[in-house]
DNA sequence: AGAAATTTGTCCGTATGTATC
DNA sequence: AGATACATACGGACAAATTTC
């Protein structure tokens, strides 16, 4: 069988539905995903794209992987209370984002978002955005030293 | 051959000695590393594994790739950052930032933005969000319910 | 305590799709 | 259009941690 993967790849469909069970505690927090052989028998795919699917949400947070045990639905969902936060998102810049950073509006930027702890209570809440592609950064003056890669 | 990986892993030991070139500048800030192909024949490693090495040095913020074109080394902040913009002002909170503050919609908060440079560019904007006044916390909120499962 | 079963981790080789040069 | 380079996907094999018997 080819492995075609117009529009999303599979990795990210698996990835999609295994974060609808868990937002919907069809998996339950706390408790163990399938294994990934289970997993690769219900979605039909490789060990490998499983793997990748998790990873997926391992990096959201959403999962927490242990060798020789398996991936639990990580526990509090709930929204902030003691538990750090930080998010990653991606979002088109706006003229005062795009103005700072040199690049155009609209151009995929990065923003963390993270907060500071004050005893045990939210204190501040700290945004940083950069670029998503070092290469959309509009040129500047650029001298001389023709390299041969010309990105950031 | 078998796959032996006493200790430390094959794509760990890789990307340690792409960490170390990139640091001591072998490989200079914003130019590209070299293909997956060169580094697979390089280290006498499968493609998958040098991707792998990669990835934990694009996770540490030290690389980015870009499809098509490859990964870079990412042009890294200066220690001493003299931000020249710095600017202040009061606005009303959103949904999201009131949550993550614990204040009411429509707080008035501060809002402090300044920029990182590098290399003389703008690398990064970063905003930080305060309550205006701190006596628009909410009292607390509680959290922890009962647990019957022992994973992390 | 020890052996077996289960489950995730690492690594290889190959093939094909997609973006960039 | 062709070459180069990264992305996705498959399959197999063995290693290592955990749990079960």
């Amino acid at each position: 069988m080819p492995t075609p993967h117009y529009g999303q790849p599979r990795y990210r469909t698996i990835a999609d539905e295994l974060r609808k069970r868990i937002k919907t505690e069809a998996i339950r927090p706390g408790t163990l995903l399938p294994p990934e052989a289970t997993l690769t028998a219900e979605f039909q795919a490789s060990r490998g794209t499983i793997r990748q699917a998790i990873g997926v949400l391992r990096e959201e947070g959403l999962v927490a992987t242990e060798h020789g045990r398996g991936s639990f639905a990580v526990r509090r969902t709930n929204p902030v209370s003691n538990s750090h936060h930080a998010t990653q998102q991606k979002i088109p810049a706006d003229a005062r984002l795009a103005g700072l950073l040199n690049v155009d509006i609209g151009t995929i930027l990065v923003e963390h978002e993270s907060v500071t702890l004050a005893n045990d209570r939210v204190d501040s809440v700290v945004r940083v955005y950069r670029p998503a592609s070092p290469a959309a950064i509009k040129p500047a003056s650029n001298a001389s030293t023709s390299d041969n890669s010309n990105p950031p």
